[in-house]
DNA sequence: ATAGTTACTCATAAATAAATTAGCTATGGC
DNA sequence: GCCATAGCTAATTTATTTATGAGTAACTAT
């Protein structure tokens, strides 16, 4: 995928806002698409590359893999491999997933109660 | 700013997630850049348009219009319009804007024991 | 000999988000 | 008559994210 422009003002507002707050941070990886949901798919007990993406229909090889290592380096996940063929990899939840999708279980209920005010398509 | 194309598998796939969990519309929200910001600078007092954009450094009038609107929309500030010359409004947390603030200050407060554990820059 | 298997990577294209620039409103002060 | 003011909007450009399509290893079953 491509590299970001350390010059551009969108960078530079970016680094901005996740020194002035690590939330930033944490938000830029939880809201890239799929994030979440991956994470919630190892939670409930799917370990390989494969049922990951059945179970989320619609997500692409690409993207899965890349999930799969920003959610590892963050070490909300743990990826073992088997040097079989085919290769064999397992990924599972460590004590810091848990944490975070337990706090996102909570966003999640909040949001529920939200909704129910909203309408109207929201769009810029 | 520019239409959402219906049509693209980049729309079916939000659209996919976001009716499966509401979670994923509430992260879309506040994932958006500066929107956090923008509701905690009015939590902590900041009324107005310009002493939010102050307050901000950064940001753009356009931006900041976007995500006061936003913030309206799903009822988490509140807008007050005042017909004087020059125009003034003023913005206001709501009940359910300051719940989500009190889930974000958990999400914060768990980001940064998470961080220390991460020494190299994540990048794609 | 050929097709199928898993967990990926790479290059590119398409879609979207963010930033920039310009402008608008009506009145009060100079 | 001209500029400043606050809080915006619209059109455009730039940057970034997401999706697509192909290909890889190395063995197994047909």
């Amino acid at each position: 995928m491509a590299e970001r422009k350390l010059s551009s003002t969108n960078y530079r507002n970016q680094s901005f806002l996740e020194e002035k707050c690590s939330l930033n941070e944490l938000l830029d990886l939880v809201s890239k698409r799929w994030v979440c949901d991956v994470l919630f798919s190892i939670e409930e007990g799917n370990k390989r590359f494969k049922s990951i993406k059945e179970d989320l229909t619609f997500i692409s090889d690409t993207i899965l893999a890349d999930r799969l290592k920003l959610l590892e380096r963050y070490g909300f996940i743990e990826r073992a491999y088997f040097d079989e063929v085919p290769p064999r990899v397992e990924y599972t939840i460590t004590e810091k997933g848990e944490e975070l999708s337990s706090l996102l279980d909570n966003m999640c209920k909040f949001s529920e109660t939200v909704h129910q005010y909203i309408t109207e398509p929201v769009r810029l």
